[in-house]
DNA sequence: TATTGTTATACTCTATAACTATA
DNA sequence: TATAGTTATAGAGTATAACAATA
């Protein structure tokens, strides 16, 4: 990682008051957590393509497909679970469907909607997949660690995340209001 | 995330021996840590993109010439430091390069080799996009922590991150060798 | 009118291989 | 022959808006 990032003429206009500022100890931290998370998730994905021949996204959608009871979720349920564009999942559902992993039927409720189904043949798949998926993360990520700095990890990870949810996109000026359309990366 | 993951019927066939295996805790870790990633990764390219119109492989190229005491890097040097494929970084450079934020010309030593040198407008943007970076990393990661917690984050995920960069891509079947052209993701 | 989902369009990015030129 | 870089091609993915059907 450069580390024109520590250029002092670079750095922000902040007062430093000692613990509230970037220095290189906290550098090194942000450039190991986006190693590892970047590592992680690109070893994870060539898992899913080597043993699903899936994307990410796929997966996702046959996962939140397969932990919904029925198995089956409107489009628009579907999207907001995941996170992603209408346009995007109408997309990736087609692909899906091509592969016979999910079926698509209008729905008797309400004529608009489109329920998704996980099929037999895609909730095979799923579960072929998920058993490597768990044994990358091992291998990858825990079987380095002790179960203390796993308990350790999680108390703070957890603690970030919460505050990374809560927290404003920006400091100031909070944006209109937030649209489905945003959310696809 | 979805809980599928946790389904029994879906756990590999490994010997259970107590602290080798994914449990709910370690599979909330490596949520809390897929979360975290994907969010703080979600919110620099939002800022890079707002403070300088730039992908995050933009601003790698940017950062690592900037880096480079010179300004400048051959092409296939800045393709291996930034781990990108040729023709990707061939693209990108020309996207930059249409932006005046650098220029190519021959090498003069070596008539085959492409030297790329970042403009003085590529680097004062550099400068201006450097600086919102610092900011969000410190209000997303580290507002939340205390300076021990950085302390042990660092020691964990810096272990976590070395054990990666060793590994195998699988358990067995080491692959022939690397590629330059498989490392573009 | 608002909502659901699809489609059309255009653009960015990636992967692969072919290609030119220099060494 | 090998290396450096570019280019051509095709495909995946994304964003936007327009659209048809239903509520």
């Amino acid at each position: 990682m450069p580390s024109a990032v520590t250029d002092p003429a670079a750095t922000p206009p902040e007062p430093q008051t000692g613990n509230s500022h970037i220095n290189e100890e906290r550098l090194a931290v942000y450039f190991a957590l986006s190693e590892v998370g970047a590592l992680l998730s690109h070893a994870v994905e060539q898992q899913l393509r080597r043993d699903g021949d899936l994307t990410y996204v796929q997966f996702q959608i046959l996962a939140t497909l397969g932990d919904s009871g029925s198995g089956s979720l409107r489009m628009t349920d579907l999207a907001d679970r995941i996170v992603y564009s209408r346009s995007g999942v109408t997309y990736q559902a087609g692909r899906l469907e091509r592969r016979r992993l999910i079926s698509r039927a209008p729905s008797t409720e309400d004529e608009r909607s489109t329920v998704v189904s996980l099929t037999a043949e895609g909730r095979k798949l799923l579960g072929q997949v998920i058993s490597g998926h768990t044994a990358v993360v091992q291998r990858m990520l825990f079987a380095t660690l002790s179960d203390d700095d796993i308990a350790v990890l999680g108390a703070i990870l957890g603690r970030v995340r919460d505050r990374m949810r809560q927290a404003p996109p920006r400091s100031a000026a909070p944006r209109k209001s937030r649209r489905a359309g945003e959310a696809g990366h």
